[in-house]
DNA sequence: GCCTCGCGTTCTTTATATCGAACGATGCGA
DNA sequence: TCGCATCGTTCGATATAAAGAACGCGAGGC
């Protein structure tokens, strides 16, 4: 087992938690392990055993390989951060994506294929988001469906923005 | 970490190797482990430690997460599994949900604090949603928002369905 | 100011996962 | 037959993961 991917086990560990807005404490008691267990974990220094990282698995409520497995590279394009989360079969087809502005940062997407619509929807922080010329500004909680075959940009405020982003494909890509 | 699953553990690693026509001292010479060791995980009777797995999945070339048969632990009922996918530190509180149900699966929701609305988006499948007695049918890449203070319901239908939900807190919960 | 609380880290101690040696069983060739 | 492999298991010794106590730090409250 490499360090770096042990290093990488406990920086995701610490992610979740923080997520959930739970302490280092917090989250050792809920799992039955000293927290200083936890946080040697956390910090990478540690070969855990498969019964401990069992128990964080089910109090952090992701399956147990999400874990271990280092998510494919999510893509960053000028500040812009995006990680699919699923990628529907049906028709349309709908992609689902978890995107991250950072403070500031503006990314201006070129027209997709015609009929592409999109659909943002806050999670925290606010958002400018839309076609060129109809943009809106979004707070957390608030949502909007815009035409993605044209020109759109998404820009985040002071505070950066987190949000989901679904794509609808009219017929199926490719 | 029950002792059911450390059963199962060991019956895929002992699969896995006699499919190899590998004897147990032999994987666990190629691994760099005690043939004891190996012994004792294969009887179910071990609580390995990451770096041991590790060290059998790559020999196995498998992926690690097939060594574990998943059993994840998002909250699930009545077929409605559901999976925290970010939560906003903002005002208001949103947290983005991974949602999935199975085919005919039905959950009634009581309802929640006074205010707190919710929003789903279809990824695949068709989904019945909505508070009671204004459900709304909805398809891929469609969406709806609806008052979550009322009891309310997620149904969906012969092939089942993942969507996006979103719930917004109109002050901070707790 | 002082006190208290909860945070995350770093120690020491304890429990236990791993190791390495020895074991009985089985197969095979001399 | 015996002798010598190799198999998988079990045992005591050792390394180390996890537990538990103590630490320094910062945020409130009085």
């Amino acid at each position: 087992m490499t360090p770096e991917a042990l290093q990488q086990l406990g920086q995701r560990i610490g992610q979740l938690r923080r997520q959930r807005h739970w302490s280092l404490s917090h989250l050792a008691e809920r799992a039955g392990l000293a927290k200083s267990s936890l946080s040697r974990l956390e910090q990478g220094n540690a070969n855990p055993t498969l019964d401990t990282l069992w128990r964080l698995a089910i109090q952090l409520e992701v399956p147990f390989a999400e874990l271990i497995i280092d998510d494919p590279a999510p893509l960053d394009e000028g500040g812009v951060t995006a990680r699919l989360i699923e990628r529907g079969r049906g028709t349309p087809v709908v992609e689902a994506w978890w995107m991250q502005c950072r403070p500031h940062a503006c990314r201006r997407a070129e027209a997709h294929g015609a009929g592409i619509r999109e659909h943002a929807s806050v999670i925290s922080g606010r958002l400018l988001v839309g076609s060129e010329g109809e943009e809106r500004q979004l707070g957390p909680g608030e949502h909007c469906d815009f035409a993605a075959d044209r020109r759109h940009l998404y820009r985040g405020d002071d505070e950066g923005a987190t949000f989901l982003l679904t794509i609808v494909y009219p017929q199926r890509p490719l």
